[in-house]
Order: structure tokens, then C-alpha cells, then sequence
DNA sequence: TGGATTTTTGCAACTTGATTGCAAATAACT
DNA sequence: AGTTATTTGCAATCAAGTTGCAAAAATCCA
């Protein structure tokens, strides 16, 4: 559980980040929690930083591979860390569940992303599996009695 | 190429939605154009249709599993028409590729998607596959001569 | 160390995609 | 035809995200 002061900003140096205060805030919180994270919620996370330092953390850890992005389902981009030592490898990558019934979005950490053969010219730097449905949470709620 | 009025507004009606101008209008554009089209680009060719109608029309579509809907790599989302006789199996998609040199989204028909094994309880109802990188197109212009 | 330079930050304003309230227009139903 | 329900256009609104800019902080270097 890396998550603290330390870690973080060798992660960054490591990468070339300058280890600022609100960098570290951004990373150890999304290090910390265990599923993607939108702008707004690191928003609410994160009450001292101002949203527009959060955006732009944001982009400078995705333009560094530090993080990758996904749409949640619901047109908002999500980010989660990328897992293999910072780099954002297509293996590396887990699919996502987007419930359409209570709108959350799952990692599906255990299943692995099948990697499709792309015709000719395609150079692929990532690839995103989403799918979409309902969670067990919800269909076991909507399940009627046998 | 079904796009006529006639064929249009019995696709319509076979969903239980009413076909009227606008509607026709909508579908035909999208039968039209064999990609995926946000509702920017409906509203640029659509010049007699105002974009809350377009946008009503779309999400109407979306509830009767007329067409499905895609991140298009930048936070735009983009609709398609389902292929099989207007059902939306996952069997139907085909995954998508986004260049993120000239921000061109492909859809890659040829391709057909795998399905992951989902870990118990998960109710799937679509699936969306989508690859980043650079495009035949792009790659080809970069490529170094040898 | 101290002063100049560069980088980062917070604030407010703005951009863009998309939705909503509402009244007018259109269509559907006896 | 007259009544009701549906659809539409317009304007206003919302929300996510970005940008310009001046202040603050960090870095550089003589």
C-alpha cells in the first residue's frame, strides 16, 4: 500500500514530474482509492485543490503515462492509475462494467482484456473494453422470487 | 441501402415509435453515413432540425435500441445505428479505433469483438471495444523513409 | 544569500456538448 | 370539428472541463 508522501513523489520523479504538493495530493488519492476517478470526485476529495490544478495534474500524469483514461458510461472520464511499474501497457489494462441501474463503474481487475488482430496500418496504443449492463448488486435485487 | 421514407418509418414504427418528419429525418441521415456521428455533426447536417430535437430523437433511438452509443476518444459521444435487424447484440458491434494524431474515429467492421468471461452475477447488455493509436493514414505519414 | 527566472497555482471567465421548461405547432382520436 | 396528446423550436440552463492571468512558490545561479 504505497501511498505515502515518500512513494509518491519518487513515482513522480521517476517520470520526470516535478513532485509538487497538489501533484502528490492527486496521486496518493487516487493511489489510495481503488477505482477510477472522475475530475469532480477528486474534486470533492481534495477540498484545497482548486479544480483547474487538478485538470491540468490530470493531464500532465496521462501525457506521462502515469494514468490512463476511460469514459464512465455516462460521458464523464474517469482516471485510474496505470498498475505495471507506471507504464500503460495494453496488458496492463483491465475491462470496466458501467451498471446502468445504479450508473457505477466497476474494474473488472480479474479478467483480462482479449487483444483483437487489427488490420494493416493500425498502430495500437490502447485499448479500453467497457461493458455495460446490470451489477450483481442490482440484478440480485431485481431478481424475483422462484 | 435502405434510406428512403418508406423504409425508414417502418423501421421506426416496428419499434413502436412514432415516425415522424424529424425522426425520419434523423435515422435516414444516420443510414446514410456508414460511421458513427455525434450530435454536432447531426445538427450540421440536419440545418432544419433544431439540436434539442435531434438530441431527444437520439436518446428516444437509444431507449429502443435503435442505434448504440460511443465515446468517440474526446469526450464527444457518438451514435451508430445497430446492424442486426435492429437489436442490439453484442454479436452486432464491431470495435472502434480513435487516431490520436488526426482525431478520426474508424469503425473496424471487419473486426468482431471478444467476449470477455464476466465474473458471476454481471448482466451484460453491450459491449464497447475501443483502441487508441495512430491511424494507416498517419502512420504512414510519420513512417521514416529507410 | 539574494535577486532574477521559471513553474505552479487559484480564481474567474469561458467553451462546449448536451438537456430542460415552456409555449406554439402538429398529429391523433373520437 | 373539437379535444387531447405528442412533438418541436427556442431560449435558458447545466455540467464538465479548459484557459488567461496575476499572485505565489520553487528553482537557479552568481
Amino acid at each position: 500500500m504505497e501511498s505515502n508522501e515518500k512513494d509518491c513523489s519518487g513515482c513522480l520523479e521517476r517520470k520526470g514530474i516535478r513532485p509538487t504538493a497538489n501533484r502528490m495530493l492527486v496521486y496518493c488519492a487516487m493511489k489510495r482509492s481503488h477505482k477510477a476517478l472522475s475530475l469532480g470526485e477528486l474534486e470533492e476529495i481534495l477540498e484545497t485543490v482548486d479544480k483547474s490544478s487538478i485538470s491540468r495534474t490530470l493531464n500532465l500524469f496521462l501525457e506521462n503515462h502515469l494514468l490512463h483514461s476511460m469514459e464512465d458510461g455516462e460521458g464523464v472520464v474517469k482516471y485510474e492509475l496505470c498498475e505495471g511499474h507506471g507504464t500503460c501497457s495494453v496488458d496492463d489494462m483491465h475491462p470496466h462494467f458501467y451498471c446502468e441501474m445504479c450508473h457505477r463503474l466497476f474494474c473488472l481487475k480479474t479478467v483480462h482484456i482479449p487483444m483483437v488482430e487489427m488490420p494493416d496500418g493500425y498502430v495500437v496504443n490502447s485499448v479500453n473494453y467497457m461493458v455495460k449492463g446490470i451489477c450483481p448488486d442490482c440484478s440480485c435485487k431485481t431478481k424475483k422470487p422462484i
